[in-house]
DNA sequence: ACAATTAGTCAGAAAAACAAGACTACTCAG
DNA sequence: CTGAGTAGTCTTGTTTTTCTGACTAATTGT
């Protein structure tokens, strides 16, 4: 349960690590994503998996998790500015590949 | 078993995924790593999963296996120039952490 | 010749991740 | 007040990943 090791990146990496992470992510850069959207539209997924990833990627500060009060009430999660940082990483990574 | 999914950098993260394979990435930026000196200096280390994580980034070619004849017969594992490219990626990455 | 080192493979067990279905709780429309 | 939608949790079971220990096989040191 000790987790000294001494990769920087190895932590980002676990961050997006799972089946669903990056996907999440993914969607996140085009707008504020809702769980029962992402449990309709990502192929597999199921209820449990989604709502870890969500709360792992906001516990990981990447998300943050509005509720929207007006209207009909629902919750949004929106990339934060750490989240945002991570995108043009990604890009290259799209590139790469 | 089919993998059809719409994120291009999902790819290089499962490349790097997995508990050993990150560490192994960044121990061979600074030389050659070898199988029995990976096994005594990463702590939690076992036979089989670095086996397995060298093999894969050989296959996904960013380590190359080199055979050193000479001396004491033994096997290197060197960065490939594809493993190169993803270094600058992922300084990036440890900026952020 | 004998033991140690290097570099693994293999089978089985243990642990972690993932999935399915039932259930809760609140809101909203009719 | 009833039914549908959103956003989950909980329990159980399956699948995947990781770990352990035994084994192989070639080379090197004494």
């Amino acid at each position: 349960m000790e987790n000294e090791n001494g990769c920087p990146a190895q932590a980002l990496l676990k961050t997006l690590s799972g089946k669903f992470k990056p996907e999440i992510f993914r969607r996140a850069l085009q707008g504020p994503v809702r769980f029962s959207e992402l449990l309709r539209d990502i192929d597999g997924a199921n209820k449990q998996s989604v709502a870890v990833a969500l709360k792992e990627l906001e516990e990981q500060g990447l998300l943050h998790k509005d509720i929207i009060t007006p209207k009909p009430l629902h919750i949004e999660y929106t990339l934060t500015p750490k989240g945002q940082s991570l995108v043009a990483i990604f890009q290259q990574l799209e590139l790469l590949s």
